[in-house]
DNA sequence: GGTCTGATCTGGAATCAGTCAAGTCTGGAG
DNA sequence: CTCCAGACTTGACTGATTCCAGATCAGACC
């Protein structure tokens, strides 16, 4: 996890101002990958006192914008933030209780962007959610069986998106 | 595109009332892959009259449930629908317009539940999403310059999903 | 260090997809 | 034809996200 500093050199790196809040959110993100805005939010006043939330989504957007954060947004969840932007990895996605982990790409590098068809597009990037169970909650059914049997709409409030 | 008789031989095959709603959302939806709920509404109503909004969501989840719809929901995106679910195949998705295409599943039938690292969890489903620019929004830059670099979150009114 | 300027932050309100709850209606089994 | 569980209507609500206008601040230049 880097420090205050490194975050400052990563922000000036990307050209962008060095705020607090903006170091804050940095730190936020990498010290919980994959937490929510409402989390950050919440991260980020623990650290700062008041901040708006405004603040914070216009520093997530920013930081999105320039690369330094990846946004992602499983079906049915709120949109989560992540700081691993440097390789193309994907996600597991836990439909009973919603926690996110990281997978490498399953075919190397740069890989997956030679799709079946391509219609004309110009494809950059390939998103890959693998949808599942994950073992704490195959562990314990009982939270499990009320699921939907495709995606998941309820309110995710996974133990790993959590901050504790 | 299945006729009338056809669709609610469909929901009574999925154990389902064959009620007016139904078959609407049904029908529109087979009319009009990809179509994000408010234009179903105003699709179904345009058919049937007045139709509340809390009975095309009753009826989404219902069909999502039964297995009769997919639902698809990129990041940024609001959710959308498509009537083809007998095979695992993926979407690619515009940056510039959220226009979406098919693209059959790269690896074969039941194929890329595979991931590089499985952290325990019991995959049942792989969702691939194609990020890019389509052929008429690469045709027309001007529009596709204002772009997000990374996962677009503005309001899309894509074509392909606005009925004529 | 002081000043200027444009970027950033604040606070409040608005928007919009989606959900909840309670009452009414109806498809289809008997 | 009757009945009733499930489906639909109505209306209000929640919660995430965005928009706006004015205040504040970081960084560059003097």
């Amino acid at each position: 996890m880097p420090s205050s500093p490194d975050i400052e050199q990563t922000l000036r790196a990307a050209q962008l101002r060095v705020t607090r809040p903006r170091v804050a959110v940095l730190a936020a993100v990498h010290a919980h990958p994959h937490a929510d805005t409402q989390s950050i939010i919440d991260d980020v006043r623990r650290d700062l006192g008041e901040v708006s939330h405004q603040a914070v989504y216009d520093v997530l957007q920013a930081l999105t914008g320039a690369g330094l954060l990846r946004r992602i947004q499983p079906s049915g969840s709120v949109a989560r933030y992540e700081a691993r932007v440097a390789d193309n990895h994907h996600h597991i996605v836990c439909r009973a209780c919603g926690a996110v982990a990281d997978v490498d790409c399953a075919l190397g590098e740069v890989p997956c962007l030679t799709p079946a068809q391509h219609h004309g597009y110009t494809i950059d990037e390939a998103e890959v959610i693998y949808w599942g169970v994950c073992p704490s909650c195959s562990a314990a059914p009982i939270g499990a069986a009320g699921m939907q049997a495709h995606t998941p709409s309820m309110r995710v409030s996974p133990d790993e998106a959590q901050f504790p």
